[in-house]
DNA sequence: GCCGTTTTCGGCCCGACTGTTTTCAGTCG
């Protein structure tokens, strides 16, 4: 892979020894953000001029070549040549910041988390000047957290909670909407946001801590309130604004604070001023009880949540260039679904109904090949009696094409698991990798794209998010042959593997993929999985023509259509 | 450290909550 996230960690890494010395906050949010930048472009970043890219200037983009050049960097060695190793990873301990780590590493020695744990025991951070014992205890609880790994989580995983609580919240308000990263429909989630609009601020806030997911409650007042609820160590906050604020709050809870920052200094332009109450020329508020209002001030129409990270959706915006992005109403079947005839839950028939309940027009039956052992790959019979049942569900359930499909491995040596003349009765053919990891991943792929029977390659990456790193592989490279070879790339709809995520699209569309989303389902419940998928292509500005299964059967321009 | 048709110097988004303070700094988002 490309080197982008290991130089975007560098410059992180750069702006925490910053910040930790009191540096500049403009520089170290110089930093910041070129590291953004980087994580999140759509390409090999040794391949262009970084310098020409918004947000690395002339310092930074040499800094990249001599990382690119050399490995290392000097700056990099030379700001943390002062400090203590591991120092600044207690960073990531909630309610302790770069200034308190600076005081408690000079005043005291702290030099490390068995050492924080010290002073906090024996009192003797409290009794520094501007501490005492209710931050002590604060930063205590904090190193609980850090200690419990609270981290990310999967999207998939909050969606059901956030919702049971926004809905808690509606009883007693008219308005009320999740809003932050998982609006924004990022692949995972921190910090959970909602926010509510009501005059009586004080029912929803008391609504909210009391609700039987509540653990325990780090922060009450007026308008706001933070809480950890019994799930992942989920923190979620409540934020409540009058009603003609709930555009204005809306736009600004939703974020990005990137895109936010933008619209913000856009505003000051046109000297306005945009907070969570509204646009204000003045004193007077111009506008903020909804997001339209808001983006109209600024000449803007108003953007979906899923575009909002500042990558170019503000420029479209002004200049009235914004995608129409698809929608889930847009699919009309999923491709990717396996049956109790290799590793999935429910037989045909009952996925056939599911799937017509959903409104689909066909469904794709897919179970695995048979190298895959522990998913119960079907053989060659099995794959016949299979395909068997499937004609014979067909004449009973009128309404719905039931298609046949396999997910067929690539196997170690780049060959696929079924000869071509079993895969030519196939209606489609996904393939897929799942072992072999690391050996010759990139040549497996292409040589298996080389076959014209296959129409998708399926989870492209093979990384999940709870953790596993996924394929060695030339990603550009894989997703270049694909264009060639009309083969459509995946966008695994799992909640843990969303697979093409947002930037892998972008980097895919500019070579002009095109797309399934598939759900990867092994029961009917995941079905519904199609929603995080629609959130990955809306993130990766695809509309409604990148994505195969947006198409009608008869029309769908699948690989081997395309090419008879 | 980045950026620019009001600027190549002097700006750089804005506010709530907490805990420690007699008016504010730190953290967070």
């Amino acid at each position: 892979m490309n080197k982008n996230g290991e130089i975007a960690d560098i410059f992180d890494n750069i702006a925490d020894a910053l910040e930790f010395k009191g540096e500049n906050v403009f520089k170290i949010n110089a930093y910041r953000k070129a590291a953004r930048v980087l994580r999140e472009f759509p390409g090999d970043i040794s391949k262009v001029k970084p310098a020409e890219i918004e947000g690395i200037g002339k310092g930074l983009a040499e800094k990249i070549e001599e990382y690119l050049a050399t490995g290392s960097i000097k700056k990099h060695a030379e700001a943390l040549s002062d400090i203590p190793e591991g120092l600044l990873d207690l960073l990531k301990i909630p309610s302790l910041g770069p200034k308190t780590l600076y005081y408690v590493y000079k005043e005291l020695g702290v030099k490390g988390l068995s050492e924080l744990e010290k002073v906090i025991e024996d009192g003797s951070l409290a009794q520094l000047d501007g501490m005492g014992e209710k931050k002590a205890e604060n930063i205590r609880r904090g190193i609980e957290l850090y200690k419990e790994g609270k981290s990310r989580i999967p999207i998939g995983l909050a969606l059901p909670v956030v919702s049971e609580i926004t809905s808690a919240l509606k009883k007693v308000t008219k308005k009320a909407s999740p809003a932050g990263s998982l609006r924004r429909m990022k692949e995972t989630v921190g910090d959970i946001d909602i926010l509510a609009a009501d005059d009586n601020a004080e029912k929803i806030i008391e609504k909210f801590v009391t609700h039987p997911l509540v653990r325990s409650v780090n922060a009450r007042g007026n308008t706001k309130a933070s809480v950890i609820v019994d799930f992942h160590n989920l923190q979620v906050d409540v934020r409540v604004v009058d009603e003609d604020s709930w555009g204005a709050a809306l736009v600004y809870f939703t974020g990005s604070k990137a895109h936010n920052v933008k619209i913000r200094s856009l505003a000051k332009d046109k000297n306005l001023k945009i907070n969570e109450y509204g646009v204000f020329r003045g004193e007077k508020r111009i506008a903020g009880k909804t997001e339209e209002e808001v983006y109209k001030t600024l000449g803007m129409k108003w953007m979906p949540p899923e575009l909002r990270e500042d990558r170019g959706e503000i420029e479209a915006s002004l200049k009235g260039n914004l995608p129409q992005l698809v929608e889930l109403k847009d699919l009309k079947g999923d491709f990717h679904i396996h049956s109790n005839y290799s590793d999935g839950t429910n037989d045909i028939r009952t996925i056939v109904l599911a799937a017509r309940d959903l409104g689909y027009e066909y469904v794709g039956i897919c179970d695995h090949s048979k190298t895959s052992r522990i998913a119960n790959g079907l053989d060659v019979n099995m794959l016949k009696k299979r395909n068997a049942e499937i004609d014979e569900v067909q004449e009973g359930i009128p309404g719905i094409r039931i298609l046949k499909g396999t997910e067929v491995d690539i196997l170690s040596d780049g060959n696929l698991d079924y000869p071509d003349i079993v895969l030519e009765q196939l209606d489609f053919v996904i393939a897929a990798v799942h072992q072999g990891f690391r050996k010759n991943v990139t040549h497996r792929m292409k040589q298996a794209m080389d076959n014209p029977l296959v129409d998708v390659l399926a989870h492209p990456t093979g990384r999940l998010l709870s953790g596993r790193e996924g394929y060695e592989i030339n990603l550009e490279e894989v997703m270049e042959h694909a264009a060639k070879r009309n083969v459509a790339l995946e966008i695994n709809a799992t909640y843990d593997r969303l697979d093409l995520n947002d930037v892998n699209i972008m980097t895919a569309k500019s070579f002009g993929t095109v797309f399934i989303i598939g759900t990867d389902a092994h029961n009917i419940r995941m079905l519904r999985d199609t929603e995080l998928g629609i959130g990955m292509a809306r993130r990766g500005w695809l509309v409604r023509k990148d994505i195969l299964n947006a198409y009608t059967w008869d029309n769908i321009p699948l690989r081997r259509r395309r090419n008879r």
